[in-house]
RNA sequence: GGAGAGAUGGCUGAGUGGUCGAUAGCGGCGGUCUUGAAAACCGUUGAACGGCAACGUUCCGGGGGUUCGAAUCCCUCUCUCUCCGCCA
């Protein structure tokens, strides 16, 4: 969430961008923290003042009884009735406006970077780079349920059968595919300084809130309602919050993590061409890069994450393009966002595989996770960033239309050392 | 699932109603000594909020209560550990 420093500081600034990512109430919404906040700081002042004399009452009473003067002991006892009952009252209205402050912000989303087109939706957002080639395909080529159903490589109905839409079985070489490319990425991740964690794929809410899923994406998560557990959409999640309440040394700064996990999420209001085949699961697999840094230096780990998730698909040979995201397609929690989407030939579209964000102090905030600076061991916020690399069902989606002949499914160089075969077919 | 124990500062671990934000050890940082390092010795070392500052307030798992005063007493919740049972 956004920092009181932030609003009480810079308040025409956090409105603007409030406004860029398409915020409704973005100005009523800021005032009323604003005000909120002038209510405690005035409780706290006065809370402050009487709690003092009330510990100095205190003390004095403990030394009238140490040297037995009960008289005295008994009349100070007296006046600290009132001063009781004050306080009370003044931490009541402290708690009070700090509970409703808290709850506000975590209404408010992230405020977008300047370099964030202006914009609603996905029509707005900027392609700063197309990269690969397309490829030339045969006669009537096949989209990728096809291809998958023609050489059994996923059964869509089996995993209507035993689990429900979205839920694929990977069969023989599909399954192959599936550990080929979680492999692939996870050494790639590794070769570029990435340590690998493999994660709980159930979290707590607190971790839910932590990054930010809670409480604006609540119905969009699996939640085990017996145990109040959530199954995790992103390995966001949890490998974020392991640094949940935790202060850093700037020396550990950046820290890169990656993790393969299974992703789960329910996509509650998708529908149609979106969600054929393998465009749109409820359960799919995805290697996932994270980093905590500090302001100073997320920039640059932004542009590193981003060469690295290039880096994958030219590995890959597919056809790709980088767009920034405008302010009113951003996630809640971004202050700046690209995505990468592959061109699926047979469908014609685009297909998305990757976004890489930089959340700025958000989630830090949020997460309470902060680093003490070398220079002058001041306690400050970090920066988290984090982005896919990459998820799989699309690219396979990809992979299988782009790579279709006569002859069979082709596998791209760098992948066969991994799936043992330079075929389906 | 049954029984028991526990939750204190970066870690280990004292503290059972009154200068306790908290003894001590380890670790960290600074210094003395040293060509350098180690050892030894000395000092220092939590966070949040308010305040220009001095300083004040809060925090000993969470919440509530008793009391002039709670790490310490009471209630409650959560979590962890040990033993037994079950089990990949």
């Amino acid at each position: 969430m956004l920092t009181l420093k932030q609003i009480t500081e810079q308040t025409d600034k956090v409105i603007a961008g409030l406004n860029k990512k398409h915020f409704n109430g973005a100005k009523e919404a800021i005032e009323q923290v604003i005000n909120l906040d002038k209510t405690r700081r005035a409780a706290q002042k006065q809370k402050d003042a009487l709690a003092a004399e009330m510990n100095k009452l205190s003390k004095q009473i403990g030394a009238y009884f140490k040297e037995g003067n009960k008289e005295a002991a008994e009349a100070a006892k007296a006046q600290t009735a009132d001063l009781k009952e004050n306080i009370r009252q003044l931490d009541e209205q402290m708690t009070n406006a700090e509970q409703q402050i808290h709850d506000l912000l975590l209404t408010i989303p992230n405020i977008p970077y300047d370099l964030v087109p202006e914009g609603t939706g996905a029509e707005d957002n900027l392609v700063v780079k197309m990269g690969g080639e397309q490829t030339k395909l045969p006669e009537n080529p096949l989209p990728h349920w096809e291809l998958a159903k023609k050489y059994d490589l996923i059964d869509f109905d089996l995993g209507v059968k035993i689990t429900g839409a979205g839920f694929p079985v990977y069969k023989g070489k599909g399954a192959k595919l599936q550990r080929a490319l979680i492999n692939f990425f996870l050494d790639r991740a590794q070769e570029a300084g990435y340590r690998e964690i493999m994660p709980p794929t159930v979290v707590n809410a607190a971790s839910g809130y932590g990054t930010g899923q809670l409480p604006d994406k609540e119905g969009q998560m699996y939640h085990c309602e017996v145990d109040d557990l959530y199954l995790i959409p992103t390995a966001e999640v949890p490998v974020t919050n392991i640094y949940r309440d935790v202060i850093l040394d700037e020396a550990q700064l950046p820290i890169k993590n990656c993790a393969y996990t299974e992703c789960f999420r329910r996509e509650a209001g998708s529908y149609g061409k979106d969600v054929r085949g393998l465009n749109r699961l409820h359960e799919f697999s995805k290697v996932e890069i994270v980093r905590i840094d500090t302001p100073e230096h997320s920039q640059q780990s932004h542009d590193e994450m981003l060469a690295h998730v290039e880096s994958l698909l030219v590995a890959l040979e597919l056809p790709y393009r980088i767009l920034r995201l405008c302010g009113g397609d951003m996630s809640f929690t971004a202050a700046i966002c690209y995505d990468f989407e592959v061109y699926s030939e047979a469908q014609q579209r685009w297909l998305e595989v990757s976004s890489v964000s930089n959340f700025d102090t958000y989630q830090a905030n949020r997460l309470k996770c902060r680093y003490r600076t070398d220079e002058d061991k001041q306690i400050r916020l970090c920066h988290t960033l984090n982005g896919s690399a990459l998820a799989l069902p699309r690219i396979v989606a990809a992979l299988l239309e782009n790579n279709q002949t006569e002859r069979g499914i082709h596998i791209p160089a760098a992948l066969q050392p991994y799936t043992g075969f330079e075929w389906i077919d």
